[in-house]
DNA sequence: GGGAGAGACGTTTTT
DNA sequence: CGTCTCTCCC
């Protein structure tokens, strides 16, 4: 299919799939088909005949990076199977990585996964505690995030210069480094070498979902830029990751810092009903923080769409009528698929999983999936890098001290300035340890662990010796547990696509599986109801949306007492983006019969304890009961929502 | 290095 | 309300 079929000249997405301005910016709302004009113009871009590896199509997430290359290998655009979307994340692991950029950084872009930074924390907790410790990590992250590292006048309260030696030194010698370190460290190899050859890789950028990158991506891609048109893609309303330390003000300044850029718009919201088009209107308008009045228009073909909103007296019942609700559309014909659910508290998104699974619905749950949660999967894993590599020494650390609430961190500490003096590797300071070469205070303990994983150890390599990865797999994580049956799965997955099992070493075999883990695949063919997070939504439509629990408490969720006013608007005014994305999700299909049907549902009361626990602050508490208010935003909604009904 | 008891904290989420 | 974390003491 050709760049331009179907495209009218002269529309919006034609101008952004054409146009040759070296610096483009698109700002386009929810649905108005962005990711539609980008796909053109990186088509277009393959058919003129750009190498393919000189494109760089940036997302946020990488199932948005896989969409956008299956839909161009779809369209039988030329070599667009050798085109890689890509979440600067990757990209920024796979330059770490390169031999030239490992000695520049002198850091190994080893990520450690969540449960790995269990003996960090403990290392590192003379620094004030593990609470004070994960403080300091996340204001360290958070520096970074906002380039605020080498500025002198720096005011983050938790950040700590001692600790931040320590804690680089940990990660040093343990060849390790956290997932939030990923991108600030291409940061610094890039803003120190300006001449490297990363930096005039690319001939053309693409960055979709700009808004929800932080101010330390959005240098690099400056850095990234300065060979290379730029076209940046995103939405300021829709911005909902300050969590992350976004930096939408990057996308509204953007056009002053890069003088004689095009800047263009979508507008037209071919996806919604008209109805949920005049709400969503309405609802991101009332905003008292938001600074134009960007509209998004509807598109006439569409139709009005059906929007019902229901308060519930409890939650359970709450639970049982969105089952009903998607009964009854199933019923009406639509295609379970068709049907997402949102939910912004993961225990009230599990209970309406488990209610659907037992009416026999088809159901997937998108909630961070945790094939990692267990510790005896994490053993099993742990012990799987280390038969792989006896000098990973993040899996050894964390074997080494698993069983103990201190971690054995007195041992350990000698064994390490040991290791560290001597330059012998922690495995190898053990083994003279064990063998009385080496005598060091306080490792008994230790010493008797380490017996321990040295066996299991030997015998894994011992039994890959004689049966490969599958005799590793099946003694790992054999059939019929629960507990590891999603990592088996992943594993016997690797090892049927790939050549693992007679070519691939184990070291590339654990390499591929921990990627797997830390990104799990979502399937493209979807057959069943989903229910998942707001967060999680975005990108996707859906001719039937439900939003749950629509009370003030969740949506939005109470701003933090110890927080400023200025800082609670702003928490507030970014859940009602949140919100926004929500209903913004719906899909009108007329011409199938899909007029495209938005339920927002909220309940009364909920179990105190289900409260407590997942944070959620009721307007008070009745005989062990949480009374809630409907939310704040359905008063918002403007003159096209509906009343309310009992339900 | 480990056990008992007191106190803090709890949400969403990307890589 | 229930779990995790920290402190104190042996």
């Amino acid at each position: 299919m050709a760049w331009d079929d179907g495209l009218e000249q002269g529309s919006e997405a034609y101008s952004i799939a054409a146009s040759d301005n070296n610096r483009i910016r698109v700002v386009a709302g929810p649905g108005t088909g962005k990711s539609f004009a980008m796909k053109r113009r990186v088509s277009r871009l393959l058919e003129e005949g750009i190498e393919p590896s000189e494109i760089l199509p940036v997302t946020f997430t990488r199932v948005a990076a896989e969409d956008l290359h299956r839909e161009l290998v779809a369209m039988d655009t030329p070599r667009a199977e050798e085109l890689n979307g890509t979440t600067l994340h990757s990209l920024a692991l796979k330059i770490l990585s390169r031999n030239h950029v490992l000695e520049a950084t002198a850091r190994v872009p080893r990520p450690l996964n969540e449960f790995e930074l269990e003996p960090l924390y403990s290392d590192l907790c003379q620094h004030g505690g593990k609470r004070d410790v994960k403080k300091k990590i996340l204001a360290y992250h958070a520096a970074w995030a906002r380039l605020q590292h080498d500025d002198p006048a720096d005011v983050e309260e938790f950040r700590d210069p001692e600790f931040e030696i320590a804690l680089n030194s940990w990660l040093t010698f343990h060849r390790g480094m956290l997932i939030g370190e990923v991108i600030p460290y291409l940061y610094q190899y890039l803003r120190d070498n300006p001449v490297a050859e990363e930096r005039s890789e690319f001939r053309h950028i693409l960055v979709d979902e700009f808004q929800d990158l932080n101010r330390v991506e959005q240098e690099i891609v400056r850095m990234l830029s300065d060979y290379a048109d730029v076209c940046i893609v995103g939405d300021d309303d829709q911005s909902i990751y300050s969590f992350k330390f976004a930096h939408p003000e990057g996308i509204k300044e953007w056009c002053d810092n890069n003088n004689g850029a095009e800047d263009l718009a979508l507008t037209d919201c071919r996806r919604c009903p008209a109805r949920v088009v005049q709400m969503s209107n309405h609802l991101i308008g009332e905003s008292p923080t938001r600074d134009h009045n960007r509209q998004l228009v509807e598109f006439d073909a569409n139709g009005e769409g059906e929007v019902r909103i229901i308060q519930f007296t409890d939650l359970q019942q709450e639970i049982g009528g969105i089952a009903d609700i998607v009964e009854d559309l199933m019923g009406q014909g639509t295609h379970p698929g068709d049907i997402i659910i949102l939910a912004q508290r993961k225990i009230i998104g599990t209970y309406i999983y488990e209610e659907l699974v037992n009416r026999n619905v088809p159901t997937k749950s998108y909630y961070q999936e945790a094939e990692l949660d267990d510790e005896e999967t994490q053993e099993r894993f742990a012990f799987l890098k280390l038969a792989a590599n006896d000098d990973d020494r993040v899996a050894l650390r964390w074997l080494l001290g698993r069983n103990s609430n201190t971690w054995l961190r007195g041992g350990y500490a000698h064994v390490r300035s040991h290791s560290a003096d001597t330059g012998l590797s922690p495995w190898a300071t053990l083994l003279g340890l064990q063998d009385g070469v080496i005598q060091l205070p306080y490792c008994g303990r230790l010493i008797a662990r380490f017996a321990e994983i040295l066996e299991r150890t030997e015998q894994l390599q011992q039994l890959f010796a004689d049966g490969g990865h599958q005799a590793l797999v099946e003694e790992l994580f054999p059939e019929d547990d629960d507990r590891w049956r999603d990592i088996r799965a992943l594993s016997l997955e690797i090892l049927e696509n790939e050549e693992f099992d007679n070519e691939g070493t184990l070291n590339a075999f654990v390499a591929e599986l921990s990627y797997a883990i830390a990104q799990p695949e979502i399937p493209s063919e979807i057959q069943d109801v989903r229910v998942m997070s707001l967060h999680k939504s975005k990108g996707l439509s859906a001719p039937a949306t439900v939003v749950a629990a629509c009370v003030e408490g969740v949506l939005p969720r109470r701003p933090d007492e110890d927080q400023t006013d200025n800082e609670k608007l702003a928490d507030i005014e970014e859940q009602r983006r949140l919100f926004f994305v929500g209903i913004s999700r719906v899909k009108a299909r007329p011409d199938e019969g899909e007029p495209g049907r938005l339920f927002l549902t909220c309940s009364r009361r909920m179990a105190a304890a289900d409260a407590h626990q997942s944070g959620i602050e009721p307007a008070s508490f009745e005989y062990g009961e949480a009374v809630m208010n409907a939310s704040r935003f359905l008063n918002q909604l403007g003159p096209s929502a509906p009343e309310r009904e009992i339900g």
